[in-house]
DNA sequence: ACCATCACG
DNA sequence: ACGTACGTGATGGTG
């Protein structure tokens, strides 16, 4: 049996700050009443507890204010728009049945803690649902903590068991509490010790477990001075701390989870509250009228099999041969999947069906079973961990429905169901019914050769990709990282003694204030909430004062340490690669992005950031060869808008921002300054970005008259680019979309609204998508032809990374050269259109060398 | 959560 | 006359 115990106050505020505004008919705030539903019904849907109750604080002060003075400091008032929901919250919850509990002198946590501990005494196990990671020191055997964060509406969720929360902390779940006696806990009044922050709680805290410990061996501890001095002030605020944030398990309630059996026991007021409070949405989707509610809603919905005997696994089997294609869905790992097959939704995992279960994955991811899922590249990242095939997939409802509208930044199968099906189904039903509808569009628009040949075949090409990881010279990074130290205080102090006094230079608030207020430096430019500090102010500002200049100097190396020297330590897996992912349902455009860490961003144009990329490193006994085209953007300008003179440029062989300049200024190639041609450069890209005479001028540093002659030499000289600018515009006004030459497509809403900014943009956008697209799908294309090239040539080389116009590929040094060759061929083979393609290829040990 | 900033193509 | 370049993600500060 499972009770599932909800933290009324941390749920109810993430609701509140989660969910947009929403009023009731008589004006009433609803939202947190609301999200709270929403939350409610997912975590029911995914827990499926037997009994549910929610523990809610009271107002009245606790045991721990009475104990200590400094817990007095109480946590700020709600905020009215909120507290005037608690009691609609309470009368809802107690109309559906679901049992509460608060107790005075006492906070919510302590009635969780309570609970849990009743639960497991009562051989019951025990879900609890939290905003806060508080709780999460009662993880044991029987307890998870669930723990949500909803943002705008969506609703994500982190289950904790003691497995997972070892592998997030480093240390066992009630050395929480050790944790935070260590770093403390601002909105919990927590003090901690003064000084200790959360990096080196973590530290103290993986190494020698508890405060007990610490300050028994203090002394003898391998750590710094200044820590162990700090330690040492800080004992009592650490002891005081330690008690302070232990959860009660022994408050004095009587509690039986038996006394939260719940069943949909709602009563007969559900009805007329949510009329009254607006909620529609929840009388239909529980089926709720006038008197009779307490009757469950039957949805309109394919009967569930839970696959638990042989038998059941039998036909099973049988069913999944049978069919033409099936849906499957699972998240994490392989222990439990759901598939539908049209007739039935069979829900199968290991405890259930013991070792008919490895018959089942065998079959069901064999290449010869034809299956979709939902963000399939997902699936086969859990799939390659566990040494199966990924192959056999043939749809993904993510990716399908992302090339249908990229605009979306969601594709929550909830959505896509409520969206495209107009019921609200899930898990493998849902991709099972979606499937064809979204093909069927697909197939309408023209974009199915560019989902079946180029989006389905890259998510194994990126699952391989994100399972290989990028190695990387742990020990260099962090010594970089470290040398950085030095120059950051110095120029700390230094800034602090221009203006006079200590200040957070990070915040541009504060330093707004130093410089524009202060030291009166000439009227900071640019506003939104402040002054703006960014470089393009600062850099004019560098003559007026030396402060300015040390500052864009700490900028630069404060970045570099937190993003990058600290930030990709912290992503080192345990074998010494960093594993990016890469998502394919995020740009506009139909370009990939990097998340966690982003290398796509690694720094390459100063010298100083440009060290990190020495730092990439191909395995041992390995290289890494990184190729990478050349000017692929204006190549496919060139190409879209048959402007001549572009095309002929680049067959000429000369270097193209080159030739641009002696074309826009009228001299001859080699009579071409510097200045001339990186003014040409900024025009190039101006133009694929759509810009104005006003922008390119900011960019160059000239007035925007100046700019704007070489804007019209430029189109006069390329007059194709000219024509091709009015007349993408005129197609997308007329379309409402614009396209790439593999037809992914960008829906234009923009275009028809009637303020100019906005418009202006879309019209931007109408220029820039068809080529930063057509870019993107042509890199992707090489991508697929170059992970087959691999393979049928079987070599160890394998793809590791991708960064929009670069890919690079690590292998064996004796490969080295063949792959080279491959690669460079591969990319400039991926298309043939009238202007060719070219991709140059490099070999070394570092991705600064490679490249 | 949102903003400002800055790293990349 | 508008306001002023396309596409991303991570970090630290702020309310």
């Amino acid at each position: 049996m499972k009770l599932m115990i909800l933290d009324g106050n941390s749920i109810v505020n993430r609701a509140f700050y989660g969910v947009r505004p929403l009023n009731a008919p008589d004006g009433t705030p609803t939202n947190a009443v609301f999200g709270f539903l929403n939350i409610l019904q997912r975590m029911l849907d995914e827990q499926k507890p037997d009994a549910v109750c929610v523990a809610f604080d009271r107002k009245e002060p606790t045991f721990r204010h009475q104990a200590y003075e400094a817990y007095k400091a109480q946590r700020k008032p709600m905020p009215e728009e909120l507290a005037v929901q608690m009691p609609l919250l309470k009368e809802t919850l107690d109309a559906m049945g679901i049992r509460r509990y608060e107790l005075v002198g006492y906070e919510a946590d302590d009635i969780l803690g309570t609970a849990a501990r009743i639960c497991e005494e009562k051989g019951w196990d025990c879900a609890v649902v939290t905003g806060d990671k508080d709780s999460l020191q009662l993880i044991d055997e029987h307890t998870t903590v669930c723990n949500v964060k909803s943002r705008m509406g969506q609703t994500e969720t982190v289950n904790y068991t003691p497995e997972v929360f070892e592998a997030e902390y480093g240390f066992a779940p009630p050395q929480m509490v050790d944790l935070k006696a260590l770093m403390g806990d601002s909105s919990d009044n927590i003090p901690g010790v003064p000084g200790i922050g959360e990096k080196t709680a973590m530290e103290l805290v993986q190494r020698y477990g508890t405060i007990d410990r610490i300050y028994r061996e203090l002394p003898a501890l391998d750590i710094k001075e200044g820590v162990r001095k700090k330690l040492a002030a800080g004992e009592e605020s650490a002891r005081n701390s330690y008690w302070l944030a232990t959860i009660l398990r022994e408050v004095p309630l009587d509690f039986d989870p038996q006394d939260s059996l719940w069943d949909k026991n709602y009563t007969d007021a559900l009805y007329g509250l949510f009329k009254r409070l607006g909620f529609q949405k929840f009388i239909e989707k529980w089926g709720l009228t006038e008197n009779a509610s307490s009757e469950a809603p039957t949805a309109d919905t394919l009967p569930r099999v839970l696959v638990d005997s042989p038998e059941h696994m039998e036909a099973l089997l049988g069913a999944v041969k049978a069919a033409e294609r099936l849906s499957v869905a699972f998240s994490g790992s392989l222990d439990t999947i759901e598939l539908c097959d049209g007739k039935a939704v069979y829900e199968a995992s290991w405890g259930a069906c013991g070792d008919g279960y490895d018959k089942l994955l065998d079959l069901m991811f064999s290449p010869e079973t034809k299956k979709c899922g939902h963000h399939i590249k997902e699936q086969m990242n859990v799939l390659l961990r566990e040494g199966r095939s990924c192959a056999g997939y043939v749809s993904d409802t993510a990716l399908a429905a992302y090339l249908l509208d990229a605009n979306e930044n969601d594709y929550a199968l909830s959505r896509l169901s409520a969206r495209y099906l107009g019921a609200e189904t899930d898990g493998a039903e849902a991709v099972f019914t979606l499937a064809p509808v979204l093909e069927g569009k697909l197939e309408e628009l023209g974009m199915m050769k560019l989902y079946r040949e180029i989006e389905l075949p890259l998510c194994e090409v990126l699952a391989e990709m994100e399972k290989a990881g990028f190695f990387v010279d742990r020990k260099a990074l962090y010594e970089f990282g470290e040398s950085l130290n030095g120059d950051i205080a110095r120029l700390q102090d230094s800034i602090w003694q221009h203006a006079g006094h200590e200040f957070n230079i990070n915040s541009p608030k504060q330093l707004g204030e130093v410089l524009f207020e202060e030291l009166m430096l000439p009227s900071g430019k640019k506003t939104k909430t402040g002054w703006s500090t960014n470089v393009d102010v600062l850099e004019k500002l560098r003559a007026k004062h030396p402060i300015v200049e040390e500052i864009l100097e700490y900028r630069t190396l404060t970045k570099l340490k937190s993003t990058y020297a600290d930030g990709l330590l912290k992503v080192i897996g345990p074998d010494g690669r960093i594993h990016s992912s890469f998502q394919m349902t995020v740009t506009a455009t139909g370009r990939l992005s990097s998340t966690e860490p982003n290398l796509q961003n690694i720094p390459v144009r100063k010298k100083l950031g440009a060290e990190i990329r020495k730092m990439f490193v191909a395995g041992p006994g390995m290289v890494l060869v990184d190729a990478d085209y050349s000017q692929i953007e204006l190549r496919l300008l060139a190409y879209i808008s048959g402007d001549e003179a572009m095309r002929e440029a680049f067959l000429s062989g000369e270097d193209f921002h080159t030739v641009t300049a002696s074309r826009v200024f009228g001299v001859p190639i080699d009579e071409v300054t510097p200045l001339m041609r990186s003014r040409a450069k900024a025009v190039n890209f101006g133009i694929v970005y759509g810009i104005s005479a006003f922008s390119l001028a900011q960019d160059i540093g000239v007035f925007p008259s100046e700019a704007k002659a070489y804007m019209d030499a430029y189109l006069d000289k390329y007059h194709g680019v000219r024509d091709y600018m009015k007349r993408i515009v005129a197609k997308a006004k007329e379309d409402g979309y614009v396209d790439t030459l593999f037809s992914r497509r960008r829906w234009l809403p923009e275009l028809k609204s009637s303020n100019f900014n906005v418009r202006s943009f879309g019209e931007r956008v109408a220029l820039n998508m068809p080529v930063q697209g057509t870019a993107a799908d042509v890199i992707k294309l090489a991508m697929v032809n170059v992970y087959r090239r691999l393979q049928k040539e079987g070599l160890q080389a394998r793809l590791i990374l991708q960064v929009h116009d670069e890919l690079i590929v690590e292998c064996p040094e004796a490969e080295s050269e063949t792959v080279r060759a491959l690669l460079a061929e591969e990319m400039e083979n991926a298309v043939h259109y009238s202007v060719p393609l070219v991709a140059q290829a490099h070999i070394g040990h570092s991705w600064a060398e490679a490249h």
